[in-house]
DNA sequence: CCACTCCTTACGAACGTTCGTCAGTTTATT
DNA sequence: AATAAACTGACGAACGTTCGTAAGGAGTGG
């Protein structure tokens, strides 16, 4: 109970001010104990960063299988564009997201090579699930011809980027438009007449 | 002179560990004097930090209209596309934008409303000034009528962002390859005919 | 029902280290 | 001689961490 209140608040700090930013005696205060009591839980700072760290990984690739399993019926267009969608509500409801993000880019510089594996991993096997999913819509011919299956993934996985990096600047009417910009051109340019 | 080692070296550290995470005397015994001296030029870390982004931005800014002007004269595909690739030049050579990019989206806490309205009115400002390009083409037909100026800007910028965010990995092979999809998806739903 | 032990959990106190910062002094340059 | 720039030394504050201990509950034997 207690470790999962520290995990949850360990969360908000990590992800509000970096793993240097965050001190284990805010962390503690806001579970209502103090900071020596976070030992009786987890040996270190970094234990508990890399048990928040695995949390956060195993449910962000938890949401995008659920949501691929969730889509398969739907064409490519409505699979896409949903999980455009679903991904930008989530990111609104829960700081998952933006702590991935934030310890993908900028790592604590002695845990650099660990997360750094893990994201490659992590982003390697979205990059697969997707393709198939592509895979499957070339050959419905729900696909342009001229657009290869890696480049219409490859270049769907940088408009998710990027739609990430406009929530991060926190302006949410912009990144509203971006993304209806940047999906309305997307799809001009890989579907099928 | 040491002012300016001070500046550049503060520059490398607070690219590569943020704020909090780097420290005085790291940069000091990079330049070759004691953490104390700093003061010498500097008021403290706060000024030394604001300093540096306001160098960092200055420069910034100053690269995108010069690319701007001299690029005048290419057809919008050329031009865009040479925007990609020398921001991705300037990009492996510089710190700067990677610098910019960490302190726009994760600032540090007590300085965040400061960098968050700099950064706003600069992302405003490059905005604008490719729109107007965006507009001179629309008007020579280099694009397709179904593709409002807005939206081809807004999806530009998007993609731009998508770029700098896989080249924060670190990978440059992949970001190679997306930049390369991402161009040629978007480029397919922005031309005319 | 009591007394005893065991285990968990929290805390106060303190550890050594590093942080940013300030004051005073020496060195070097003009 | 004067001025700027580097130094030494010290400061309080905060950091992550360790230690010993006290409070409370669970289970056991008398």
């Amino acid at each position: 109970m207690t470790a999962e209140k520290i995990r949850k608040f360990a969360l908000i700090h990590f992800t509000q001010n970096g793993y240097e930013g965050a001190s284990l005696a805010d962390i503690s205060s806001e579970v209502g104990i103090k900071k020596q009591s976070i030992y009786n839980y987890f040996k270190g700072k970094d234990e508990l960063f890399l048990a928040v760290f695995q949390d956060v990984a195993v449910r962000e690739m938890l949401f995008v299988e659920d949501y691929l399993k969730c889509s398969s019926l739907l064409t490519l267009e409505n699979m896409l564009y949903g999980f455009l969608n679903e991904y930008r509500k989530r990111y609104e409801r829960e700081d998952d997201t933006k702590f991935f993000l934030r310890m993908a880019f900028f790592p604590p510089g002695h845990l650099r090579r660990e997360i750094v594996d893990y994201c490659n991993r992590h982003l390697d096997r979205t990059v697969l699930l997707l393709e198939s999913f592509f895979e499957s819509a070339a050959s419905k011919g729900e696909m342009h011809s001229d657009v290869s299956v890696e480049r219409a993934s490859a270049a769907f996985t940088a408009l998710l980027d990027g739609v990430f990096v406009e929530m991060l600047y926190g302006d949410m009417e912009r990144s509203l438009k971006r993304l209806d910009a940047s999906w309305y051109v997307y799809w001009r340019g890989v579907k099928n007449s």
